[in-house]
DNA sequence: CACATCTATGCACACGTTAACAATAGTCTT
DNA sequence: AAGACTATTGTTAACGTGTGCATAGATGTG
């Protein structure tokens, strides 16, 4: 069917070893030799099988990218946004294996000989046995937008803790005292940090919120909506409401143009992620960007910094988070 | 390092054909030495090394997902449930490896060895090259969201005139006459057969649109802010606007809301795709619902079969469209 | 001129797996 | 009891590529 090395060697009348020296352009073999060989190759339109290659060579040129997910809980913004940084990194280097971590039922089938290296986008503490195994297994790691601290894995990440605690004291800054929270969805690692660096900020200013202005949510519009539902029913409306993602930011504010008040006029709104849609919505929305595009980036390329000198260096990244300032807080008079 | 059938058959005191035979579970083998060699097997955390299978049995396990483009151009929601369909179909079948066509320079490694199949999400007419040399090179193909005609190709895609024509349809039944158009990006299949379905319906009621009243577009929220901008900048406005996607309706009603009129009472807005929060945004939007998930399913499902069974079958299948009516539409008193 | 050195190429094997064919022992048939 | 057949296992080669070692010719050296 397709060419091979062997009827390369033929054609040029040399043996199959000088072709595949000549192809990868091997000191050894002499110019001219090789431009003859380069020259029969391409008529043949020859390509090379890189599973023969995989399997002398001992690398796979796959490289994984495993989401917590692809069926629930992932964002398709966040999805998208980590493919494409990752994917500009390695360019056609590499093959890009894409993968819910949820649809494995055994990790048995990850190896070295079919993984040159894995990045893993953790959303989730439960990530931690997949990691322990790759770790194990000794294939080059980094795990994204989570902290871990197993040895021998790259680690990139945005401080999430920082960007909720500076949207929290903006709220605190821009005069609002009943201030609620929307959580993110229970055991994400996100949920956690941005919900603690909102406490902190309360704590900060010596604020408190009561029970009754904290609920839990899934990360989706449906939970933002059905908790800002709650929070307006209360006898005492919070006057700004943090919630841990646009998403349910939108859901939230959906909820208050239901009831007939208005965003951010009778109730303020801050999400995070700040998603494609959060400049374009009504009220275009202040929240919190941290940079997907840039962690898988830098993630990718220590990544294959790693594959390619063979090391296991163990670092950790942290990137900055930014709050953007937009129209759905309202600044109250005292 | 790893353990190979080899290493099995040493300590099973068996030949490595028994072993491979023992553990592809062929009826050859005795069923007691299978057993003992599967124990065995588990003992040494055995696990196959596909590039040997692949080179032997002439099949990569893998399953290519290409995209018009990763970098600009595909929205995230559109990617995500391309990705999602996909996967819960193959699940550990074959990896899935993704990658955006204009990343390609050139086309020459995509073989049949390194590909049991393709799955190739288009949304453009440039695609044609890269679909003449997959099906030229015999490697199974489904085309998905944009109709192609080659032989021994599979093709699913979604009604997107018929959707567009019955939007056009709604809006002239609820009352409006002045009705404008925003474009999709030039170049992309779904763009000319949205724009074909609006303006049959406008036809099939004797409905002009003059030059002003249409827009291009992009697909992305700042043309639609930019069309919407014009439109109401016009001495006659239009009373509806038909976007050929939902994020430039995004765009479009957020530029109402800044010249201080209001969707729908001023301007009525259609979208398309049905995006996820299509339903959160204020208003609602309604909007054109195209079965991404499904259609990437259905791709995926008859692309397997056709593998399977060696099949090079030429098939379309059309999946209908649903206009989702929500809020974003004015019913106007004659 | 004899020997060492260098250059360009080939030979043979390895990677881990499957499969065609061969071999052995036991069972059945007449 | 001889031949045919069956069940189980082994021998060997093959897939396409890369590489250590051998080889042959050319060139340099004292």
């Amino acid at each position: 069917m397709s060419a091979t090395i062997k009827d390369i060697a033929k054609l040029a009348g040399v043996s199959h070893t000088t072709v595949s020296r000549a192809l990868n352009n091997s000191p050894l073999i002499q110019e001219e030799t090789k431009e003859r060989i380069r020259i029969i190759a391409e008529q043949l339109d020859y390509t090379p099988n890189y599973n023969a290659k995989s399997l002398v060579l001992d690398r796979s040129y796959n490289l994984g990218l495993f989401f917590t997910t692809l069926s629930n809980g992932t964002s398709a913004g966040f999805f998208y946004e980590a493919i494409r940084g990752v994917n500009s990194v390695i360019r056609d280097r590499y093959q890009l294996i894409v993968k819910g971590i949820d649809d494995y039922t055994s990790f048995h089938s990850i190896t070295k000989k079919s993984f040159d290296g894995i990045i893993i986008v953790s959303q989730s503490d439960d990530d931690g046995p997949i990691i322990e195994h790759i770790a194990n297994k000794g294939i080059p790691l980094v795990v994204l937008n989570r902290p871990v601290d197993t040895a021998g894995v790259l680690n990139v990440l945005s401080d999430e803790e920082q960007g909720a605690f500076h949207a929290g004291c903006y709220l605190v800054n821009q005069g609002h005292k009943k201030i609620a929270l929307i959580e993110g969805r229970k055991g994400f690692k996100s949920a956690q940090n941005r919900k603690d660096g909102f406490e902190r900020a309360m704590g900060h200013y010596g604020i408190s919120v009561p029970a009754a202005y904290r609920m839990p949510g899934l990360y989706d519009l449906e939970s933002g909506h059905t908790a800002m539902q709650h929070f307006l029913s209360l006898e005492e409306r919070p006057t700004a409401v943090f919630c841990c993602n646009d998403e349910m930011a939108l859901g939230a504010i959906k909820a208050v143009f239901e009831a007939g008040l208005q965003v951010p006029k009778d109730i303020s709104v801050v999400g995070f992620d700040d998603t494609v849609f959060a400049a374009y919505v009504t009220p275009a929305l202040t929240t919190v960007r941290r940079p997907i595009e840039q962690i898988s980036k830098e993630g990718a390329l220590r990544l294959l910094g790693n594959i390619e000198n063979k090391l296991h260096t163990t670092e950790q990244l942290l990137l900055r988070t930014e709050l953007i300032v937009r129209e759905s807080v309202q600044l109250l008079q005292p």
